[in-house]
DNA sequence: CGGTTTTGACCTGCGC
DNA sequence: GCGCAGGTCAAAACCG
């Protein structure tokens, strides 16, 4: 689990039709971390879909074209939680063969804005809404309307700050975004 | 009329 | 075992 703020991304070499895209992030804080101001390199297919890139301050300003992203100014926090290390390589399938709980790619940011629906480019059905213990705000749950896609989202205001929106996506999506190039 | 949202009920994991 | 909290289900309502 990482958690870190981001000062700025840059993305580079985009594929938009792969979803090969490569970019990096550099860490404001975190100071424990070896993240701490220094770039970290990441394979933006990893982390999340080329489709569900973070929409920014101004969520009408929607980037389609993902080269425009690049150099692109945020000040997000990013939470990754991977099942599988990709330095490693997808090879971890012996010993348990099967695990109890499933742990997917999860990632989760925070975003400025006014609204809680950002269009990130899917097609997203709610099915449920929760009241949180700790918090004032509720948390809606969405599921991608793709009929066998697995991904899933919580979206709920920040407690400390309600200006802000924090969006967790759950899975990678097994179809094209609806954007087909 | 079909897809989406709403919302109370139900399920599950966890701490005590 | 019990209670709590988070997550999901599903029927009804809603909407284009």
């Amino acid at each position: 689990m990482y958690t870190m703020r981001i000062q700025s991304i840059t993305m580079a070499a985009n594929n938009p039709c792969t979803n090969m895209s490569y970019g990096s992030f550099r860490s404001l804080d975190s100071p424990d971390s070896d993240f701490s101001n220094q770039l970290i390199n990441f394979e933006l297919s990893d982390i999340f879909e080329l489709d569900n890139w973070p929409v920014h301050d101004d969520p009408t300003s929607v980037v389609s074209d993902p080269s425009q992203y690049s150099n692109y100014a945020a000040n997000e926090v990013v939470t990754t939680e991977r099942s599988r290390s990709y330095q490693d390589g997808p090879t971890n399938n012996v010993g348990s063969s099967s695990e109890k709980k499933e742990v997917k790619d999860k990632v989760a940011f925070k975003t400025l804005s006014q609204i809680e629906i950002l269009d990130d480019g899917y097609k997203w059905r709610k099915y449920g809404k929760k009241m949180v213990k700790d918090s004032p705000n509720p948390r809606n749950y969405y599921r991608c309307s793709v009929e066998g896609c697995p991904v899933k989202k919580r979206v709920e205001r920040d407690k400390e700050d309600c200006r802000y929106v924090i969006t967790t996506y759950e899975g990678v999506h097994n179809h094209q975004g609806p954007s087909q190039f």
